[in-house]
Parts: C-alpha cells; sequence; structure tokens
RNA sequence: GGUCUCGUAGCUCAACUGGAUAGAGCAGCUGCCUUCUAAGCAGCAGGUUCCAGGUUCGAGUCCUGGCGGGAUCACCA
C-alpha cells in the first residue's frame, strides 16, 4: 500500500511517460507540502522537465494536470502557479491513508533485510566517570542502532573500553597512596566516581610536585636553555608539563614503572588494575543503564591492542607499506593528498591505528557486519580518514560499509570541559538534576490541576523520570551532529517549546482523551466525514514518516527525526485547540478523530523511541 | 601555515539535499483555562542567511576567492 506522495509520484511518472514519452524516476520526483498560501495540497514542481521536454511550463502542468484528474479517483483538481502545479486531492484520499496507518502495525519500519548494522560509542576511559560529552555521544550511537533496527538490520552495539595504559595507572597509583585500602561501597560512592576522585587526587599531587620542582636548581638549568629564546618563564612551565613528567617527575616515574610491571603482567599489579576497573564498570552500568542503553558486545584495549600487527606486517611483505631505516612500518599516502602514517614502531609494539585496524578484523570476522559506524567526536575526523584508507587499501571486504559519525564536541558557556582539573559536567549528577528539575516543573503546574498529586508515589517518580530524561535526550539530539554545541548546566534543560516534554506533552493529551473516549460506545463509521485542513496536515505529516526515518538513516542523523516528532506535535496541539474530539460535532466527526488521534500518538511514540526517549501516560 | 569543518533573528536551532514571500523555540510585549492535561494555543516584534564574485528559470544550499570561530597536523589513545 502506497501513501499519498508516493502515489502522485508514481502517477506523474507515469504521466510523463505517456504524454510525452520522458522517463523520469518516481523517486526523483519532487512533491511537496502545498505552501498555506496556495490553494492545493501537494504541489509538483514543474522545472527540472521544462528543460528536458523544451516546453513552457504551463503546457507541462495542464496536460499533467489532466492526466492526474483522469488516472486517479483521488486527484480532484489543481491549478498551476508559475512553473508550480498545486493539485487538490479528495477526502477519500485522506481517509484511504488513514486506513493506511491504522491496518499497517509496523509503518515507519522496514522488514528484515538480513544485513548487520554495527557500531561502536561511549568508548570510555576507566580512569573516570562519563561526561556530558559521553552523554551527546552515547544518544547519538544509541538512537542511530534504533534507526537502523527500524530500517531492519540486525543491529549490534558495541563498545571499546580504554582500560590500560599510563592514565589507568595513576588512578591506581593515587589510589595505593591514598585509599587507605577502602572500597566504592565503604565509602559511598559510585565505583566510577570513587576511582575517578583518584584520578584528580593524582594530578593534584602531580601539579604540586611540579609547581615546588620550578624552584629546584634542576628547573632553572632547564628554563635557562629557553631563556635565550625569549620565552617568559611562566609560560615555559605552562608548556613544559609533559616532558617534565617523563624527564624529571619522580611521581611520573613511579607510574610509569607501574605501567611496565602491568605490561610484564606482574601479578599484584594486574590485581589491583581489575580491582579497580571493575568498580568502573560497575559504575558505568549504573549509568548507562539510566540512560537506557545496553551493549551487544564490549572489547577491551587490554585484550586488543596487540591486534593488527601481524595484519601489518602482512601487507608490508605485499608491498603496500613500507619500512623506514630505523624499522618503523609506514604508509604513505601521499598520492590522494594525505600524509604518511606510521603503523607500527621500530621495536614492533603497535599504535591506536594498529590496534584499530585489528579490532575491525576481528568484529567483522565475529559478526560480518554490512555497516560499521563509530561514533567518535570530530577532533578525529583525520584518524578515520587515514584508518578507512588505510582498510581499504588492505582489501578488507567490509570496507566500503565503514563510517565515521563524526560529531561537535559539547562545550559550556565557559569554554572547554578539562576532566584533568575536575572542570565537567559529570552524566549522572546532570541526569539526576533533570529528573529533579521536571519534577520541579510538574509540581507546579499540578497544583493547579492536582492530576499527579493523586498517583502513588512510584508512578509520579517514573513520570518525572520520563520527562526529565526526554528533556536531556531531546535537547542533545535535536542539533545536527556535525556542529558543535553549547551546553549550559546552570539552564540545565528546557521544558517549554522545541523540547522532548513538549512532544510528550502531545502524547499525553492523546491518552487522556482515548481514556475517556474509551469508557463509551461510539461509531465507528465516518465515510461522510469532510476534513478540515488541520486533519489533512496530521495526515500528510504522518505519511511522510517513512521518508524520515529513511533519510535519518542515510544521512546518520538522528536530529532529522527530532525535528519530525516536534513538527508533528506542533501540528497536533494546534489541531487540539481548534478541535473537540470528545464534543465533537458529530458521531462521524467524533469516530474519525478517534482514528487519527490513535495514530497521532503511535507515530510520536515511536519516532521518540527511535532516539530513546520513552512517553509517559500523564504528565 | 596545510587540511577538515562551521558561520542563518539578541540567544539556541530549522529549512524536505537547488524550489514559491528563509521558519521554530527561548528571551520581550498582547490576548486565551467553570469546556478533551495551559509542560498548551493565538498574535506583535525581531533577517543584507559573514563578505565579494560566479554557475541557472531559480542559491542560505553548488563553485572560486576572502573574513571569522572550532578541530587537526604525536612512534598518546
Amino acid at each position: 500500500m502506497k501513501g499519498i506522495t508516493e502515489e502522485l509520484q508514481s502517477l506523474v511518472s507515469a504521466g510523463l511517460k505517456s504524454i510525452f514519452a520522458e522517463e523520469a524516476e518516481a523517486q526523483s520526483i519532487v512533491i511537496n507540502q502545498t505552501k498555506k498560501e496556495f490553494e492545493g495540497d501537494y504541489t509538483i514542481v514543474l522545472f527540472p522537465f521544462v528543460k528536458r521536454l523544451k516546453k513552457s511550463p504551463k503546457d507541462i502542468g495542464d496536460e499533467l494536470l489532466n492526466y492526474l484528474k483522469e488516472n486517479s479517483s483521488h486527484v480532484t483538481g489543481g491549478s498551476l502557479v508559475s512553473g508550480f502545479l498545486n493539485v487538490s486531492v479528495s477526502d477519500q484520499a485522506w481517509k484511504d491513508q488513514l486506513a493506511i496507518l491504522t491496518a499497517d502495525e509496523s509503518f515507519g519500519e522496514s522488514p528484515d533485510n538480513g544485513k548487520t548494522f554495527m557500531v561502536e560509542f561511549s568508548s570510555p576511559n576507566t580512569n573516570k566517570p562519563l561526561h556530558l560529552g559521553h552523554i551527546r555521544n552515547i544518544l547519538l550511537g544509541h538512537a542511530c542502532a534504533n534507526i537502523y533496527k527500524a530500517m531492519g538490520y540486525k543491529v549490534v552495539i558495541t563498545q571499546i573500553i580504554n582500560d590500560r595504559g599510563i592514565a589507568v595507572c595513576k588512578s591506581m597509583y593515587a589510589w595505593e597512596k591514598f585509599g587507605n585500602n577502602s572500597n566504592p561501597s565503604e565509602e559511598g560512592k559510585k565505583g566510577d566516581h570513587y576511582v575517578g576522585d583518584f584520578y584528580v587526587k593524582y594530578n593534584q599531587i602531580l601539579a604540586e610536585e611540579y609547581t615546588q620542582w620550578q624552584s629546584t636548581d634542576e628547573a632553572k638549568s632547564v628554563y635557562n636553555e629557553k631563556a635565550k629564546e625569549g620565552v617568559a618563564e611562566a609560560d615555559f612551565f605552562k608548556t613544559y608539563k609533559n616532558q617534565y613528567f617523563n624527564d624529571f617527575s619522580k611521581v611520573g616515574a613511579e607510574t610509569k614503572d607501574m605501567l611496565l610491571k602491568w605490561e610484564a603482567g606482574d601479578e599484584e599489579t594486574v590485581a589491583l588494575w581489575k580491582k579497580l576497573n571493575d568498580w568502573v564498570y560497575e559504575g558505568f552500568d549504573e549509568t548507562y543503564e539510566n540512560l537506557g542503553v545496553a551493549f551487544t558486545k564490549n572489547y577491551y584495549e587490554s585484550d586488543t591492542y596487540l591486534l593488527g600487527r601481524a595484519s601489518v606486517e602482512e601487507h608490508l611483505e605485499k608491498g603496500l607499506f613500507f619500512k623506514k631505516p630505523d624499522g618503523s612500518i609506514w604508509v604513505d599516502l601521499e598520492d590522494i593528498g594525505m600524509d604518511q602514517k606510521i603503523l607500527l614502531r621500530a621495536d614492533g609494539t603497535s599504535l591506536y591505528m594498529t590496534q584499530d585496524i585489528g579490532t575491525a578484523n576481528i568484529r567483522y570476522e565475529e559478526f560480518k557486519a554490512d555497516k560499521m559506524v563509530y561514533v567518535v567526536g570530530n577532533e578525529q575526523d583525520y584518524h578515520f580518514k587515514v584508518l578507512f584508507e588505510v582498510l581499504k587499501r588492505m582489501g578488507a571486504p567490509y570496507a566500503d560499509g565503514l563510517y565515521h559519525l563524526s560529531y561537535g564536541m559539547v562545550e559550556l558557556p565557559t569554554g572547554k570541559m578539562k576532566s584533568r582539573e575536575g572542570k565537567v559536567v559529570d552524566a549522572d549528577d546532570l541526569v539526576q538534576e533533570v529528573i529533579a528539575e521536571a519534577e520541579a516543573s510538574a509540581k507546579e503546574s499540578d497544583r493547579e490541576s492536582g492530576r499527579l498529586g493523586v498517583l502513588p508515589e512510584e508512578e509520579q517518580k517514573e513520570i518525572f523520570r520520563r520527562v526529565g530524561l526526554g528533556a536531556l535526550k531531546y535537547q542533545m539530539i535535536r542539533v545536527n551532529p556535525r556542529k558543535g554545541m553549547v551546553f549550559d548546566p546552570k539552564d540545565s534543560v528546557d521544558m517549554h517549546g522545541v523540547t522532548g516534554p513538549y512532544i510528550q506533552n502531545g502524547f499525553v493529551r492523546i491518552q487522556s482523551i482515548l481514556r475517556r473516549l474509551n469508557e463509551d460506545q461510539i461509531a465507528e463509521d465516518f465515510a461522510d466525514y469532510i476534513l478540515f485542513d488541520d486533519e489533512k496536515e496530521l495526515l500528510i505529516a504522518m505519511s511522510n514518516y517513512p521518508n524520515v526515518v529513511k533519510e535519518a538513516a542515510d544521512n546518520y542523523d538522528p536530529s532529522l527525526i527530532a525535528n519530525y516528532s516536534y513538527n508533528l506535535a506542533k501540528t497536533f496541539h494546534r489541531f487540539y485547540n481548534e478541535r473537540s474530539i470528545l464534543k465533537a460535532e458529530s458521531d462521524s466527526a467524533k469516530a474519525f478523530r478517534k482514528q487519527l488521534i490513535t495514530e497521532v500518538a503511535k507515530i510520536l511514540e515511536k519516532s521518540m523511541g527511535l532516539l530513546g526517549i520513552e512517553m509517559p501516560e500523564r504528565m
């Protein structure tokens, strides 16, 4: 069964063929909703054919309109305005459209296509809790997974956990020194926060040590070298911190020693490492659960960091890469305007790039995914460009299905977040905060209506949770992923206007009506009903849903869904203010509207569901 | 400096991938709750779409060159 838009497209396509012998693919024909200023429901843009047919828009439009009227019972009339053919469709066409929506439980969802979609997101480090940046990442990735599931893919959700390296050792070091052999539950903290606090502590003691060092003779002599170049002392020490850590720091040396021990498999060190990481995972799981996401499979860097090496060496022999005199292995991408990039160190140890090559390979072996999408911030655009190019040259069978879903950073009004300084918006805090805000907002409006106060405590809590999370998630997803965004934790999230709660409110209003309607029998028949424009607008919007899902999938852009849901909700709110359902002017109006709003609610719920946002029954 | 990316109302964002007079929300101002949930609706006001050229029936959208912000240019991940 086809929606009206598709029907018009194929009619126009057939019409062009029969009248002008012109081949035009149905999907390529541009059909818009007619602007309010003009008479009509749908607009067909004729300009593309003017040139190809060498005829005036008027000739084409007149003949096409005749064809449409003769060949479709749905097209009742139309008018031509400078190259735009505005056609009107019959009330029956709208009712047919509603029937399609009602009959098709999985409207907007495609049947199983036998393909697999894999998405990687979150990808946390185990030395600190998740923050605002992760939230955008997680929500984008999760929404994409849902969208591709709706498109008929089997979906695999993964994260790669960065559980090794010097950063983890820093937390371990600080815990050993200051942890008093305690643990998260004794301290009443969430595991990831507990461990993260030691990471912050570590950076504090390192900073103290560094400050003290700056007044030593050793430091003076290092600075004196640079002073000749006219670098101010304060500026010098600001930029020297990393090198200090590597060359002079006692704390740094001990931490690096810890890393070496870990790599050598030292039992005690590994046990400590495992203990801290397990605490962190417990904390992460809680955060993920609060956000409503779950992973099919976790990859740990401690397992995968050696992978890829064999693969690189193999392709070196095939002449794809080259070896520098020092023994390191490189790929030369200068022929496509990119740089040379190192793939394997002289000592044979692997790098970020090597790891990612290896991980991609084992993932493909494990899941045979047709698409593999990485949700990673745009600061890694270049890395993924190189990675994908290298995999392509290596002849990876999955190379064409790789995609980097790059998104802009989330910034605070004060600038970037600095996790080392503890200057971050914590994910768990933020979630708690928005839920509290939803509660405050609800109680304020409930003071007059008294709707929620009578519900059991549990039920109220669930409502606040859904509304708060709905607000947060919607705000994060509604902007185009490519763009950076500013998030002000002081304002937290809005509950009015273009927001999650606005859309949820549309759904809630419908549920409220349906609860009342179901109390008495109403007529089912509305054959003689004549539609209002606002009712047609709802049908137009709903019939467009599958296209929006497809577009969101093609562009890896959940914000399209977010905008769509808002527009549908807005159309509904307008309709709601204009037309009564319980007190409809006739039985057929009541029957029609009942069916109409039932479908509106379904699509609101479905589309928001794709974004991971749940609908409350009341609010 | 090279590469990538963004620039639309005071602020946060749209614009169906080149279509009609660039739309929403927030903030400001006016109205609408004894009538289906006012987390709502209606209205006022707010624009040289960063600038200059070009492509064409038509450009916020594509091309060229500037200007401005961000990212990146590690044998870190």
